[in-house]
DNA sequence: CACTATGCTACGTTATTTGTAGCGAGACAA
DNA sequence: TTGTCTCGCTACAAATAACGTAGCATAGTG
């Protein structure tokens, strides 16, 4: 087993072992907040706080780290007049997910039978 | 504070409070290999432990945790047969994501620069 | 019967998320 | 300068979720 002293920077123990872009992919997105984050940011760019509120308060500490992992990705860059707001390729993903809106209202139609 | 019984089953905290078809589904896939559940079952059905293997070997806890909720969404089914399968909407949900195999090919080429 | 595979669960350990509080930096006014 | 905003971001303990291993009951096959 691995040691991990104070100063050393805890590993990510997740992720696709594989390394194939679809599976970092699919675990980058895998997490809590990340798709809602893209989501709420396709409008425009929203300072930290607001982002905040419009994800239902998540806390500050999974917020950060998911604003982190998804700069880090290239999705989201922080503008310093206008906060988070998406790249160019981030904007291209978001466009992957919008059909899920219409998906979505189809999906409750469907339950509700 | 709601008090939880063992006999209580355990009523998801997590979720969009809004409620909003969109929220919940983001919810939903925005959980620990949700996403590549389904991206594993893509081309057709798989038994648990298939699956459990196609899935780097995640632990079964989660999966049949994942699992019970797709199936409870009614993205996925257990056929005797042949194991876990996808259902009509649950491919109707895959196709919204499939072109997201093309759009990470894209964005590795994109960070390698 | 023994053997294998299925779906699924138990449970102790580890990782992640939550909720609340607060920091330091910058902008702006008094 | 001092005060008071807001900004991005962090600390930390408690709660929740996931991991890893082992195993159960059932069903089929020999």
């Amino acid at each position: 087993m691995m040691e991990r002293g104070p100063a050393m920077k805890k590993r990510s123990v997740r992720g696709s072992k594989s390394g194939r872009p679809i599976m970092v992919l699919l675990d980058l997105l895998g997490r809590r907040w990340s798709l809602r984050i893209l989501w709420q940011l396709r409008e425009g760019p929203l300072t930290s706080r607001a982002l905040r509120d419009a994800c239902d308060g998540a806390s500050p500490t999974v917020l950060q780290a998911r604003l982190s992992e998804l700069r880090q990705a290239g999705f989201v860059e922080l503008i310093r007049s206008s906060g988070y707001g998406l790249t160019a390729i981030g904007r291209e993903l978001l466009e992957t997910f919008l059909p899920l809106h219409r998906f979505a209202e189809r999906w409750r139609k469907q339950r509700k039978d």
